[in-house]
RNA sequence: GGCCUGAUGGCGGAGUGGUGACGCAGCGGACUGCAAAUCCGUGCACCCGAGUUCGAUUCUCGGUCAGGCCUCCA
């Protein structure tokens, strides 16, 4: 069953074909890094990061080239760099190091490309120039403006007709725009803002053209995927898809021209309370991996489909630990079980394929996790091996199941409870039970629940600390 | 005002023109010294109205409700 996206500009689901199946483009965009980004911000990157291990599954490893950016020139990282003092990078390099670490707790692999805008500034500088040069964009009281009017079909990528996002505009139009729509490429900075030379004067670029420059250098245009949040459809993507259109005026296939598929990920909602930095109730993956590992924050991220909205809440987290619980489970009793090399599960694969079913496809999950429970002799080889070789497709399941259930034990709490579940064995061995059940007690006063098997008795944390 | 989504059981959440996945919680059973875990079984839902159809949760129209975007928010 070939690859299926749902694509924006198309309103509709399409069947996934690159230009070119030996280099397969996506790019996605990536967080102003002046600040931790909170768990919503890494929707994206965790849904993103399915597609791209499903792209190198399908395409190869090699065939498939992404990147995702960072923007490191920004009005709030300035704002920020002046609050404390310290050089704009000071602030870039300290976030994007964080943001860096959040994705590897969330399991996402590393893109092929990571792009700043403050290292491409030579194509950003150049692309303004071609499009001044033929005629989409003009300059203006020291700005360059990007010309929508220039650009026959601007509004296709978000349906926004154009008379009407006029009439309902809520910001004032600077005057020096020939039309409302009209966006900055290129500015002046403000005194203490960074500052770059260019042939229009010194200034700094706009965020629409970065993202633009930086696909062209780090990808080629046009590419195949570009993805990112519903908020950026409409003015971000829409103005970056008339750069590239604009670029490319002759191309023949003209709405294609920049991005072959828009694929954008819902918004992650914070229930009642409203999740805002001011308020400083932000959830950020360095607080919540103390309350769950980061595997099950990744779980809860792709418990719905990637273009609904998803509620954050206390609840999906704990469901989603006690999800990996059941397939941790699994590897746990079957332990001694060598996994065969079967590949995916079909079913689990086409669920994936069908625009990235994730509930789908963990559905299956819990099928294979049963089949492998049930499952007898070789059976039980082929069943592993396939609920490994799927979970791990989604990147899940690359832990040992040991440290999974014990792993929030310390050296000396763990040679406590070995001797306590060791003693009630004993015991349990002299059919003393209410020694046995007084020791578990014990083990349950330290957050211990022991289970009792035919091999011998297992015991895992009952809640992390 | 414009544009765009969505409405499924106690909760989360897929999907389908005709027996309504899956997980959690519940209930019954097996196993267990008792539990836990596991296995087997089971109760519970498709916003309202009209239309199309032999048949609609699924398609069409209307309504209600909820959410998003139109502001350099993923």
């Amino acid at each position: 069953m070939p690859l299926s996206l749902y694509d924006t500009q198309a309103r509709a689901k399409r069947p996934f074909v690159p230009a070119d199946p030996a280099r397969v483009t996506m790019y996605v965009c990536g967080p102003t890094v002046y600040n931790f980004v909170h768990i919503g911000n890494h929707r994206p990157v965790v849904v993103f990061d399915v597609l791209f291990r499903l792209l190198r599954r399908t395409f190869g490893e090699d065939a498939v080239l992404y990147a995702a950016n960072i923007t490191d020139v920004d009005d709030k990282i300035n704002r920020r760099a002046a609050e404390e003092g310290v050089a704009i990078d000071v602030i870039t390099e300290r976030y994007l190091a964080a943001y860096n670490a959040d994705m590897a707790e969330l399991g996402a692999l590393r893109p092929t490309f990571q792009p700043r805008a403050t290292r491409t500034m030579d194509a950003i500088i150049a692309l303004i120039g071609r499009l001044v040069g033929n005629g989409s964009a003009y300059a203006a009281e020291g700005h360059v403006l990007f010309d929508t009017q220039a650009c026959a079909d601007y509004g296709v990528l978000s349906g926004h007709p154009m008379d009407e996002m006029i009439a309902g505009a809520r910001v004032e139009v600077a005057p020096y725009k020939r039309h409302p729509a009209d966006f900055v490429l290129w500015k002046p900075s403000k005194p203490g803002e960074p500052v770059w030379d260019s042939p229009f004067g010194a200034g700094r670029p706009g965020w629409h053209i970065e993202c633009t420059a930086m696909i062209e250098q780090s990808l080629g245009l046009p590419i195949d995927i570009h993805g990112g949040g519903v908020d950026l459809l409409f003015p971000h993507h829409e103005n970056e898809r008339a750069q590239g259109a604009c670029l490319h005026d002759h191309a023949q296939d003209r709405d294609r021209a920049y991005a072959r598929y828009w694929v954008h990920n819902g918004f992650l909602n914070f229930g009642e309370e409203k999740m805002s930095k001011s308020q400083g109730n932000v959830a950020l993956v360095k607080d919540l991996v103390k309350v769950a590992p980061g595997e099950a924050l990744r779980w809860a991220l792709l418990v719905g489909h990637y273009r609904a909205p998803l509620e954050w809440t206390g609840d999906l987290i704990a469901q989603s630990v006690k999800a990996l619980d059941r397939l941790y489970g699994a590897l746990r009793r079957s332990a001694g079980v060598a996994a065969a090399d079967t590949g995916p599960d079909p079913a689990f694969l086409a669920a994936l394929e069908d625009d990235l079913n994730t509930p789908a496809a963990m559905a299956e999950l819990f099928g294979l996790a049963t089949a492998l429970e049930t499952a007898t002799g070789p059976g039980r080889a082929e069943a592993k091996g396939r609920l490994l070789a799927s979970a791990r497709l989604m990147g899940f399941l690359y832990g040992d199941p040991e440290a999974w259930f014990q792993g929030g034990a310390n050296e000396a709490l763990r040679a406590r409870i070995d001797d306590l579940v060791a003693r009630r064995s004993e015991a349990r061995a002299a059919k003393d039970w209410p020694a046995a059940d007084q020791i578990r007690d014990e083990l349950a006063a330290l957050n211990v629940e022991v289970m009792d098997g035919p091999s011998g008795a297992t015991w895992r944390l009952k809640e992390r600390t």
